[in-house]
DNA sequence: GAGCTGCACATTATCGACAAAGAACACGGA
DNA sequence: TCCGTGTTCTTTGTCGATAATGTGCAGCTC
């Protein structure tokens, strides 16, 4: 199969939940800018459509003939891209399993675990690789390095380093930069958050990804800006299967972040550094820790 | 044609200045580190070698019959890698020819242009895509986003954090650690080379990716580490077509790599710092220079 | 018994092919 | 005149196949 058509598939889910019975779609640029795929693909939604009998389809007429059902949605498991299912795949491997350091890795075996071919697999390791857990070895395999406390260490030096000038960016932005609207947005989101901390704090992780974000976002600087993409993917999966103590900790957080947003608002160099450094400081420790119930 | 045998080639000819008429050539496993292959590879080569009547070839004997003539040796350009090709080609493209940033990066045209597969292209595209020069836009094409002032700029703002780290990290290293062995034998051939500086200034290319590596090698940060890639490639490429000025340039520069590496021997913060930041800032300013004469 | 060779096998690098997705163009209706 | 549609063409993402290269094992030689 030469190309999976999750494009396609998640689209469509997506366009199932624009029908309103009676009305009518919009037009295919429309949708296009809705779905965010080309025309290409949208008129292959709506084909398929007309085929499910949720609509009719005569040229600028595309009117709603019944609503969506559980059934015609398209199971979630086929709508997400190989590379992220290669992405996940992997990473439970190396972060759950066994993944002692030095291990070497086998791209053929790989695609076969997963069920892909050696190219998928070959380019989620080109791209893998520039986080520093793997390294090539020319017509040979791959080497895994492990995430070790070692890792870890490297990975939050550099991420102070980065963060401390991405704040002190941050506080000298003009007035009317939107970055202080969305900054105000978010501190929202945190305190209704915190609010119903008990039920809610698995929404931390989105919260701390769009903060940290924008913050970095202020640099203007492309290669932090990307280093933070790092951070983010090994935040995301650690913390995924290692929920220990996740209700304290991300109550915890909430409030540094709370404090840090302040500190931003005031604008002056020094109370940023200190509420930065303070949060970072106790990121590092979190996740030092939970490395240690780990390996 | 599946793969292309540069490793064969590139090691059959550095296996050709071995030969000495008389002799025999060591072991195989003795070739194999002394190459950098694996056996399989040798065993290639002594093949060859004694299709061509180089050797005669008996179990553990290899005698040497005559030695290499000219054309005996593979052509250069049969030797380098696909990879190396695609980067020199693409390198050569976007540094030289019209490369207006926004531009769109076709990877079938590149492959074609190059005359590769194009799954070659892509996975080269994937790895340079790590630089910040490009970007990928999922299911269509990579956009160039240029050689410009703003990259330079945002190139060296890490580099001078990066490598103020790693010079405070080098002034710090034990006495007896190997890497001031490697700093002295590196000031002896900066003097060297300062001594007959009209006709080898174009070896300080070489001095400074040893220098820079050795310093960024102490922060003992892969993240670290890796990012001099980045600076490497550039400043390889940019210099190798862009020669103005080279010989005030590199004399200059040499000059100041060795202030730098007396302050590093020793070893007081603020002298390293004050060195480094001098040498940076003049080695930024030589990159915005060459820019403005190009762009 | 340590290291070398001979051999068989595993894995990587590269290609061409093909369906999915995107992009360009000309026509036609408001 | 402008936007939407119908159509056609280009490009990307993924696969299987194949030569180059690397790796492991058994027996041989010093």
């Amino acid at each position: 199969m030469p190309k999976q058509n999750t494009v396609f598939k998640d689209a469509y889910n997506r366009c199932l939940r624009l029908l309103v019975v009676g009305e009518s779609l919009p037009s295919e640029p429309e949708l296009c800018s809705l779905l965010g795929v080309s025309r290409t693909t949208v008129r292959s939604i709506l084909s398929q459509m007309v085929e499910s009998g949720l609509i009719e389809w005569n040229k600028r007429s595309k009117a709603v003939q019944r609503p969506p059902s559980r059934a015609d949605y398209f199971p979630e498991h086929e709508t997400s891209s190989l590379s992220d299912m290669i992405e996940r795949t992997f990473m439970k491997r190396i972060l759950m399993g066994g993944a002692e350091p030095g291990m070497q890795i086998n791209e053929l075996e790989l695609a076969r675990e997963i069920g892909v071919g050696t190219t998928s697999v070959r380019e989620f390791l080109i791209r893998f690789s520039r986080f520093g857990l793997i390294e090539k070895r020319p017509n040979s395999h791959w080497v895994l390095k492990g995430f070790t406390r070692q890792f870890a260490e490297e990975l939050t030096d550099v991420r102070e380093m980065f963060e401390l000038k991405s704040a002190a960016a941050f506080a000298g932005l003009p007035a009317d930069d939107p970055a202080w609207v969305e900054l105000e947005s978010l501190r929202r989101a945190h305190v209704e958050v915190l609010a119903d901390i008990d039920s809610r704090y698995l929404e931390f992780s989105e919260l701390d990804d769009r903060l940290h974000r924008l913050i970095q976002q202020a640099s203007g600087n492309r290669f932090i800006i990307d280093f933070y993409d790092i951070i983010a993917i090994v935040f995301h999966y650690h913390y995924q299967w290692n929920k220990a103590n996740a209700r304290e900790r991300n109550g915890k957080a909430i409030l540094e972040h709370l404090d840090y947003i302040e500190a931003l608002k005031t604008r002056r160099p020094e109370a940023v550094e200190a509420a930065c450094r303070l949060h970072l400081s106790s990121a590092r420790q979190s996740l030092m820790q939970s490395l240690s119930t780990v390996a």
